[in-house]
DNA sequence: GACCTAAGTTCACGATTTGTAGGAAGTCCG
DNA sequence: CGGACTTCCTACAAATCGTGAACTTAGGTC
């Protein structure tokens, strides 16, 4: 009742920017004197505060209105394959510290993880200085399935992890509350709020790396299906009975976009000579510039294109979103090269009617975004209740 | 604000079945005060009646309450490629009267439509003799996409139909309220409410005949996407630079598992000879039941299944639904000789852990329940809006 | 410095929800 | 047959909350 107005009002002040109480009154459908009431009362609390004010002509100027970049603190936590990453946030999503610890075992245990997480938790709240009281919480992103926000049951094929119960064993650690998500949700909630996404409400962000995924966003929030697995683009069939993926099924789209596809793709039609580079990105940039010069590679790209263009265009016959957005490292490489063609590829295997309403876009934040659409979490959830819910200053991070 | 909540008691007890006032406190988690009060304006107002009531172990007994069948009536219409049929039902979704007009021309005007369904909808009021006031709306379900809630601009290719404003065209001439939708949603919204879908909030209904579509259904409601043309399962690539699709795309899941397209490719795989058989329907059969004898249409089937679980596989993939419900008058043929088989072959395209949570099962209702969910449309509003909104009983249907 | 415009605030009112207590409708047991 | 008991439903007062109208504040203009 009043929550929700809270939660309305405040949303608004973090969303659409600094606003004034008048603007507020029109964007909520709100009255003048709840509006007013209800600042008041935000203002006091010390989540808004004022920001300048502009002229209106003639009359009394607005008070601009924002969300206090500092009234609370968050963190967002990515654990990749090859790393964790934890960074400190305020609430403007300003990078107040970094810290980031190397895995160098092929699949890490899950303990690991943790361990780093919350040493990484406690790094960069003691590099700033503040007092874990004001951390309002922290998102964990990770590759893999997660299961429920209770005890975030994780699935992760990639990092080897079955039934890993990470919320739990996070929150025995530290007493600062824990969010978990998937990766791919993450990455897409930040480019929802902070980059491509900005402005649509039923969008899909297509994540394409040596994985493929995608973070549909339905109505404004992500889409998590019955048991948050939903979104596995990645593994939708593209071609029946065609390569062999390795989640074990034959045909998948990731078996011909991902990176990893797209390498073993033009070894086949290299003659079995694999792309020269050290590593995978290395290879598959190889391949990229090697097109104007290499038949074979020019080739294997345009049919990349192709099948990436019939899989945009299954989302856009499915969803009729208003945009998708094209991230992942090796999608934003194609997609800096390969943009209007890609649009092409869409339009001819998508229906006309949905293919006019959808626009076609790149990622604007970098990989780095995964964290920070982790810390959105904590920041969603300050929204959604209205304002704070107090915490005693407690335990940062138990010893293990 | 109260309107809220007569709308949440309202459709608690449609949806819920007879409920007593006290299981409704529970459900709504409303104060038992509250759901008197508000149980005692419905009541009033005759939405609501009591209907008997239930011993509670020594105590007085609840008194349960439902919807009156009887306080108002729905009328249901489907405009296809062969008939309109328009159907009159009480709120319990009784039948109490049905038209039917069969279409002659392949492509038939708007106009002609607009005039069998406003024609229909005199002849069943008049069969039944209510007043035109009691009627509450009519749901108006056209095998095309439909934009938009306002005009309802129908775009259907297979009546040869673009643009056509058919809300606009049917309002001029009736007063009673006009909701126009997809087929295959009404079809879907049936299912769900009365059909194999109860109980299910994430779901898909997919729909196999001549076409291909799905509904999808995410948290109870179905999703239309941004312009309302979500759901074109149909025309996502399946076999990249496959069969020809009558869309105009290569691959297409409808050129493959339509009945359409698997008579096309049993008459491919068959040395050009077509399946015996006088309509599409009758042929469809005969191949499905030479099945024992030829092993041309054995192969044809067996495919047909393959196809058909690799797009379900993809919806579970991408949506993660609850539940999956296959319908669709081939789909229905299909479904009833092979459903084990088609769930193997969802299993081997989908991931492991989506797939444990989806069980797949066949519509319920006949090929007739596209016109009741069409005449769930008003009685949705009814609920949504918590009662009646008064209407002077006006005009049936204009002579045009 | 008076007047104007527009923004923000205060206050009383109406609409609603919610505890709480009491009434109603049965069963059970002597 | 009747009192005690259980359970369901409802009436009343108290508290909460949003809204409209009048009022105050803040700056510009002549």
């Amino acid at each position: 009742m009043r929550r929700s107005n809270r939660s309305v009002i405040l949303t608004s002040i973090y969303r659409d920017g600094p606003l004034s109480r008048y603007e507020l009154g029109h964007q909520t459908s709100l009255s003048a004197a709840s509006v007013s009431n209800l600042v008041g009362e935000l203002l006091d609390e010390g989540v808004v505060e004022e920001a300048g004010s502009v002229e209106s002509d003639g009359g009394r100027p607005r008070v601009l209105l924002r969300v206090a970049p500092t009234f609370g603190y968050v963190v967002g936590a990515e654990v990749g394959e090859t790393r964790v990453r934890v960074e400190l946030f305020d609430l403007a999503m300003k990078v107040l510290a970094t810290a980031v610890y190397p895995i160098e075992t092929a699949k890490p245990a899950p303990e690991l993880a943790v361990k780093y997480v919350l040493q990484g938790l406690n790094a960069v709240i003691g590099e700033v200085g503040i007092s874990p009281g004001q951390v309002l919480g922290m998102g964990v992103a990770v590759a893999g399935v997660v299961e429920g926000p209770a005890d975030a049951i994780v699935h992760a094929q990639t990092l080897g992890w079955d039934a890993v119960p990470l919320g739990a064993m996070l929150a025995a650690g530290t007493d600062i509350p824990i969010q978990v998500d998937n990766g791919a949700n993450t990455l897409g909630q930040a480019e929802m709020w902070f980059g491509a996404g900005r402005g649509a409400t039923d969008a899909v962000v297509a994540l394409v790396g040596s994985g493929v995924g995608a973070a549909l966003v339905t109505g404004g929030s992500s889409y998590r299906g019955t048991r948050s697995s939903a979104g596995e683009w990645g593994h939708t069939t593209i071609v029946y009975g065609g390569r062999k993926c390795r989640c074990g099924a034959e045909g998948c789209l990731e078996a011909y976009v991902g990176a990893e596809g797209v390498l073993e793709r033009f070894q086949l039609a290299n003659g079995g000579q694999p792309a020269p580079g050290g590593d995978e990105e290395a290879a598959f940039i190889g391949v990229l510039d090697s097109v104007g010069t290499s038949e074979v590679a020019a080739k294997v790209v345009e049919d990349t294109i192709g099948y990436l263009g019939a899989g945009f265009a299954n989302l856009v016959n499915l969803f009729n979103p208003e945009r998708i957005v094209l991230g992942g490292w090796s999608g934003l490489l194609l997609g800096e090269r390969y943009l209007p063609q890609l649009r092409e590829a869409v339009g001819k295997h998508a229906l006309r009617q949905p293919y006019a309403q959808v626009s076609i876009e790149l990622c604007e934040l970098g990989r780095d975004a995964v964290a920070m659409g982790a810390a959105t979490l904590p920041v969603l959830r300050l929204l959604r209740e209205g304002g704070a819910t107090p915490r005693e200053p407690g335990l940062v991070a138990r010893a293990r």
